[in-house]
DNA sequence: AAACATCTTACAGAGTGTTGACAACCCGTG
DNA sequence: CACGGGTTGTCAACACTCTGTAAGATGTTT
């Protein structure tokens, strides 16, 4: 598991850096917010710890781009502001943890660990089958069965149903379900995913001009009704 | 989202249980360590904060069989033993944070919407659901319920049934509610926001002629009475 | 080069939000 | 208690945005 840190003390940052390899972490590190961001991009860490106050962007504007680039990756606040205003912020900001200095190397590693069990508790499960609907969907092969009918599927599709799945009820933005089968910084055109959305219908939806799965929310996206 | 609070202190425990109400939280209470565990076995709440101290199996104990019972569920401890020996132990034993008391009110809703949030993805924040009178209402959703039945809502709709939430028993003028609902910057007509209304008064009251959830407030605006 | 998948363009149709007209209402005033 | 100015409720038309989808363009694999 690969970790980054981004700490302007040069003591801190390699006391940090020590103690995580040790534990079998491969560390990453960054000496300011614009590092970070870069590091961030270059690595693709799973796991962040940020300083917050930094020269050259500090820890919260470093944050805010991080979640930008990726919304779930897991990132704890390193800070020796340890007032609650602080805190607030951190987690407003989609902090996961927060710690405050002078922290001891045990409090930092459980936090840690805490933290990415919580976060990569379900990760073995990409690949296992999940139900939309009446519909059964082999992530691994490509495929969805419906009764002993097979329907080929793309990646793309996988990962557009699975999200459906993964927040039944929602109204998912067009946005959100860009950004997790296309990726973040993907330059989209307006009507891609209407198009994907149309042609996954065909294929899926018993009746494609009544959709049961895969229901549109006018003026925000799409939704999947269990 | 059901939350069970573990706390032998009645008040502690009932303003937490209030507090977690509001935000819509579906609560459940224990006042020992002995209850929690049965609570926990019989509701099966989606998340736990337990006060370590406590009679009859402090929460440690507590905290050591719910997660036997239960490897994932999010476990927040609450205690005025704030010694970093205190969090290790918690930590070891698999909480996912630790709030010392005396807390806030703002910084125990601040750590439960980030557990909540890394738990359960789509949960968080401003998409956790509110209630309004007798209307449960779901931000992520776009949607509302009264009883069964349910009740589509546009972002507007969301945006306006907060804005009364947050505010109850407060006579809200016109141009807050189209500041907060349209964008601060938006030129409006003057018939814009009562048109909504009307039209949500439509679908949310009972009667629409004798509002009871948004009440007219003449020459000002709307008022929500809890 | 053919076959295939994916993306973009273009346009029609559906669905919403906005507006102005007017009726109903509130409330202070004579 | 009736009046009148101002405020709010509602209707129906309009304008606009959003979505579905066919067809063509582009890119990729074999």
């Amino acid at each position: 598991m690969k970790v980054l840190v981004a700490e302007d003390d040069r003591y801190t940052r390699e006391g940090l850096a020590e103690l995580l390899e040790s534990e079998g972490y491969s560390v990453v590190t960054a000496v300011d917010g614009q590092e970070a961001i870069e590091r961030f991009q270059h690595n693709r860490p799973d796991f962040v710890c940020l300083d917050i106050m930094m020269p050259n962007q500090g820890g919260y504007e470093a944050c805010r781009k991080i979640r930008s680039l990726s919304s779930d990756v897991p990132i704890i606040f390193i800070s020796a502001k340890s007032e609650e205003v602080d805190r607030l912020v951190g987690f407003e900001l989609g902090a996961d943890d927060f710690i405050a200095k002078p922290f001891s190397v045990r409090e930092v590693l459980a936090r840690v660990r805490a933290v990415a069990r919580r976060c990569f508790a379900a990760h073995g499960e990409i690949m296992a089958s999940f139900k939309l609907g009446d519909l059964q969907i082999f992530p691994a092969e490509l495929r969805a069965m419906r009764g002993d009918a097979t329907i080929e599927l793309s990646p793309r599709d996988v990962a557009i149903l699975r999200l459906l799945h993964d927040h039944p009820g929602v109204a998912l933005e067009r946005s959100k379900i860009f950004a997790h089968a296309w990726g973040e910084s993907y330059l989209h055109n307006s009507r891609t995913l209407d198009q994907h959305i149309s042609q996954l219908r065909k294929r899926i939806e018993p009746d494609p001009k009544q959709p049961r799965l895969i229901m549109t929310v006018h003026g925000v996206g799409y939704r999947y009704d269990p």
